[in-house]
DNA sequence: GCACTTCCTTGACCTAAGTCAAGTACGACG
DNA sequence: CGTCGTACTTGACTTAGGTCAAGGAAGTGC
């Protein structure tokens, strides 16, 4: 019986962790621990490897995940194979919430890009939490908000930038975020990056071309020295 | 005096009319005559001439405003002068609300369609009653969820169907949703009905061209009649 | 009804960017 | 380290669609 004690220690120990974990959360982390164990309990833990998928566009939406650990990726694809990424969330972001919120289905396909691991949250747990928690409701109200800003932006990208503009931008909006504003280290391949600027590898190619001969930037594999970043903005038409 | 009686029972009249027009709306319809009036005396109903700004892409958001007659264009626009529309919305439903919950200027410019009314509801006053209410913050969750769903197939349409593509599911949108299924009667001009599907006004009439030589659809001034729903639903690669 | 203005259509032209193909570079594995 | 597979780059080519211009159609005001 020895054994079957130390799964039960275990078990309890991951599940005050997970609490801890939620605790970090923008979105629950306001909430005590008695309701993060209820919420804990009433979903489950799901682990993914990487490129795995976690829901696909048009599923009927049983519920949201919360990311633990590892990104998640929710994009759009085309009858001919072509994709358009949407957003990529990390530890601590919920995923599949606009699906619980209206409608019956996912509006978009999520996948994992590193060995992830998300708390499941069903659907009416969740829609119980929000209505009686209005602390969450209002987290949740400014986190939608934030995606429709973005959202704009990528609408606004696509419909009246060109690629360039928009490699530039992103780059940008990268090093912005990144803890140094010169050298950006790509933590996504290539391929994701045209998927997420709207193009397709080839042309995400020549516009790096453009950029590094224009003398904005230099390329090295995965990383990208911002050797100019005024003239950077000015190619991405933002401030700098 | 008896004119100043007069001016103040139309006035009691103009704001029991008003809260009535509330009740009628999704966000605050749940939402007593106490809590109701209430706001509308914090904010302050705006006229509004047909092309009209109400707000610019970048203002200082100072609060958000309640469609109460008229439509309101959200849109983007480039430094060459295109513009993309992001929505339009009408009687009962807010604009600006983006803003308020998160951010502080406004991500996007918008204008009457037509000669318009809104209520003006200052952020505080929104944000208070957003996070006493929990019912308000519900029904505001489910419309930012569905702003999000719709921006996601804007994303889409602009990144993976071509103009022709996204002008047949625009106008199959349209059918579906009026009184006709066959008979669509453009509610917008066709310049603006360009910036909607992402394209300028020449390419819309080349796609309405080549719509019309497929025997899909028969245009006349603003009325589309839908020949071969099947054909055009194929076109736009949706379900018919 | 007429004149004027604005919207829409059509043609000519050019370019951005996607498709296809092949070669190079890089990463993973044994 | 060598091999293999995959990602990325580059070239050739085609096409979608935007820009510019002009004419026709429709709407507005007197």
């Amino acid at each position: 019986m020895v054994g079957s004690q130390q799964d039960e220690r275990e078990q309890a120990g991951g599940r005050q962790r997970l609490t801890l974990v939620l605790k970090q959360t923008t979105l629950l982390g306001g909430l005590d621990e008695d309701h993060l164990a209820q919420l804990v309990a009433q979903g489950g833990r799901r682990r993914f490897d990487a490129n795995q998928s976690v829901f696909f566009e048009g599923d009927r939406a049983t519920g949201l995940h919360i990311v633990l650990e590892g990104r998640v990726r929710v994009f759009k694809t085309s009858p001919r194979g072509r994709e358009q990424t949407l957003m990529i969330m990390g530890p601590g972001e919920p995923v599949g919430e606009v699906a619980v919120l209206s409608g019956e289905t996912y509006p978009a396909s999520a996948e994992t890009l590193d060995p992830s691991e998300t708390l499941y949250i069903p659907r009416q747990a969740f829609l119980d939490l929000v209505s009686r928690e209005p602390e969450v409701a209002m987290r949740l109200l400014s986190a939608l908000s934030v995606r429709l800003r973005s959202f704009a932006s990528l609408i606004e990208d696509l419909s009246l930038r060109d690629v360039s503009e928009r490699l530039a931008a992103h780059l940008l909006a990268l090093a912005t975020e990144g803890a140094d504003e010169e050298m950006i280290d790509l933590d996504v391949s290539k391929s994701q990056l045209s998927a997420a600027v709207g193009t397709v590898p080839e042309t995400l190619s020549r516009a790096f071309g453009q950029l590094a001969r224009a003398g904005a930037i230099q390329t090295r594999g995965r990383k990208v020295h911002i050797k100019d970043r005024a003239l950077l903005a000015q190619v991405a038409r933002v401030k700098p």
